[in-house]
RNA sequence: UGGGGCGUCGCCAAGUGGUAAGGCAGCGGGUUUUGAUCCCGCCAUUCGGAGGUUCGAAUCCUUCCGCCCCAGCCA
């Protein structure tokens, strides 16, 4: 389990369990548990909430359980367990138990036999039509079940008869016997179980009486001891029958369920839904493409679990809508990596710069240091120079405006590490468009320093034409134009993808001593972004960088103004 | 229009009767061989609106307005 990033801040939740440790409430260890349903992968959203019940355990001295809820054979799978325990690990926690929902089918029909023997649950035998119809509307009061009424020994021998299979699918339901007029929907007879004749993923075809939802998830909770149990707000109504179902199968002191706020992203969905659609109809390349909010995404693109984590306590947790911008994760991330990443040189739209009076074939290697100075880290390499080399082509105007401090014709900057050049002639092909610069160095500024103490106003990135090696760069951005794709209507959804949400490089020229680094270094490509090799597509021959994250740019606000 | 939840700076968020923290974004300035980073400064006389209680309210009361959730044998 990681060490706390910084001191928590406080938050109405901790303030409760700060509460309830004091006063012994629970009479046991302080206990939470992170229950996802495997029919996805986790995302953004999931990081908030794992980080808040796998901290509050970590720091009041508890547990957290992993538990599966997996109580739906229809939309489960294996592979999605398999996925949420790397991702839960990768953010940097620990489980204490991992548990399924699925290993307590027995138990929870024992607590329905008992349900049924105190009059509390009877089996329904309506169709799932007249049961909707039933219930009312949220404003009309729903009406009884003409088997609301049968006797404990009748309700008995069916739901038995359920578990042995006996009965087809939607035959007969367990109901809890409760209020068919209960202002809260949830309360109107709430379903607990049901028959499916379905193949589940860890109990294949041995059972068939499954639990909903309502039924299974607060005595899961109760079960494993759980004394928080956190959820998102909108299973506040779901906690009038989590505490009915807890005291009536007879729980002491049970799990106290609090609800708060779910995280929304601006310009992305956090929907397992509607990520499952961009999946299955191919908009994305799959759950981990880069693009998506997955943890898995985030993962493949380079972000760290710190940055994630940094992230979950600047959002911080209340009751309030938390629509964010993305601004706060992309600063969590440049943050994170800032204080941990070497610099590099890395072209990523190539412009030919041939200086004229630099010796034909010569090399020099210069010294570049990895950090600039207010990083407190360690370590330089060698870049190699010569008389060929690439310069970004945004780097170079011929008309330039005004505040545009880089090349331009007659213009001298400086190449970062190198040396000071001037501009001396452009080269155009028919349709107008710069294909080489003609430019002279001045040999005295060897390091990038003038000795008569000459000021430029730019300095530049650059490559060795010679010694570049060639790479690919992916370059992400949101996956939507809309801050709210949700909140524009189902029709839009797809129509609000951002056509440009990838950009791929193909000419892109890295300097040579990434060659040499380990698998999976992280850097800055100076002046461009944060990017590292993506761990699927990238080779040593054939390199391909994901860009994590942009710098900060503030000529591009400048830029844009003009 | 049944029930529930929520409304504090553009975004997130402290504050719980004693006179509006912080982060992000933004703006201005300084340092800088990354237009990055770093540093400094500015950025809510006001807490959805209106009344009321009080010496004193974002915090208590009344009322109004707005947003979100619930009518799956999903979770």
């Amino acid at each position: 389990m990681t060490e706390p990033d910084a001191s928590p801040r406080p938050n109405f939740i901790r303030d409760m369990v700060v509460a309830d440790a004091g006063s012994g409430r629970f009479g046991r260890p302080v206990k939470t548990r992170f229950p996802p349903e495997p029919n996805g992968f986790l995302h953004i959203g999931h990081a908030k909430s794992i980080c808040l019940n796998f901290g509050i355990a970590r720091d009041f001295a508890g547990a957290c359980n992993l538990r599966f809820d997996d109580t739906n054979p229809f939309t489960e799978d294996v592979r999605y367990v398999d996925a949420i325990r790397e991702d839960v690990r990768w953010l940097g926690f620990e489980w204490a138990e991992e548990r399924y929902a699925s290993d307590y089918f027995e138990q929870l029909y024992e607590f329905a036999e008992r349900l049924v023997r105190k009059g509390k649950a009877y089996v329904d035998s309506q169709s799932e039509e007249e049961i909707r119809q039933g219930r009312g509307t949220v404003t009309t009061p729903g009406s009884d079940s003409p088997f609301r009424g049968r006797g404990v020994d009748e309700n008995l021998d069916l739901l038995r008869r359920m578990r042995d299979g006996e009965f087809a699918d939607g035959a007969h339901v367990l109901r809890a016997r409760i209020d068919m007029a209960h202002p809260n929907m949830v309360m109107r007879d709430p379903l607990l179980m049901r028959i499916r004749k379905a193949r589940h993923y860890r109990r294949g075809d041995a059972w068939c009486l499954y639990p909903l939802y309502d039924y299974a998830h607060g005595l899961s909770d109760a079960i494993e001891g759980v004394t928080h149990s956190l959820c998102t707000l909108e299973f506040k109504d779901n906690n009038d029958i989590y505490r009915w179902l807890v005291r009536e199968v007879g729980f002491e002191r049970p799990p106290e369920q609090t609800e708060f706020s779910r995280l929304e992203l601006d310009y992305t969905v956090v929907s397992k839904r509607k990520l499952l659609r961009l999946v299955n109809e191919g908009r994305v390349a799959g759950w981990d493409d880069p693009r998506m909010p997955t943890i898995a995404a985030l993962r493949r693109r380079g972000v760290r679990p710190e940055a994630i984590r940094a992230f979950a306590e600047a959002v911080g947790v209340s009751r309030k809508p938390q629509r964010t911008e993305i601004g706060i994760l992309e600063h969590s991330i440049r943050d994170d990596l800032n204080m941990e990443v070497p610099r590099v040189l890395c072209v990523t739209k190539p412009l030919k710069v041939v200086l004229t009076n630099y010796p034909e074939g010569q090399v020099e290697e210069l010294d570049a240091p990895y950090f600039p100075h207010d990083v407190p880290r360690e370590g330089s390499r060698k870049v190699p120079f010569s008389r060929e080399i690439f310069i970004e082509q945004d780097d170079f105007m011929a008309d330039p405006p005004k505040k545009f401090f880089r090349l331009a014709p007659g213009r001298e900057v400086r190449l970062r590490y190198a040396y000071f050049i001037t501009c001396n002639e452009v080269i155009m092909d028919e349709a107008g468009n710069v294909t080489e610069l003609r430019c002279t160095y001045d040999p005295a500024t060897r390091g990038g320093d003038a000795p008569d103490g000459r000021k430029v106003q730019g300095t530049i990135h650059w490559v060795s034409a010679a010694r570049a090696l060639d790479c690919e760069l992916r370059l992400y951005d949101r996956l939507f134009r809309a801050p709210d794709p949700e909140g524009t209507g189902e029709d839009d959804f797809f129509a609000n993808l951002n056509p440009d949400s990838l950009v791929k490089l193909a000419g892109a020229k890295v300097e040579p001593s990434v060659a040499a680094d380990p698998p999976g270094t992280r850097y800055q490509f100076e002046r461009t972004g944060y990017f590292w090799p993506d761990p699927v597509d990238s080779m040593p021959g054939a390199l391909v960088f994901n860009r994590i994250v942009t710098l900060r740019d503030s000529w591009a606000k400048v830029a844009a103004k003009r």
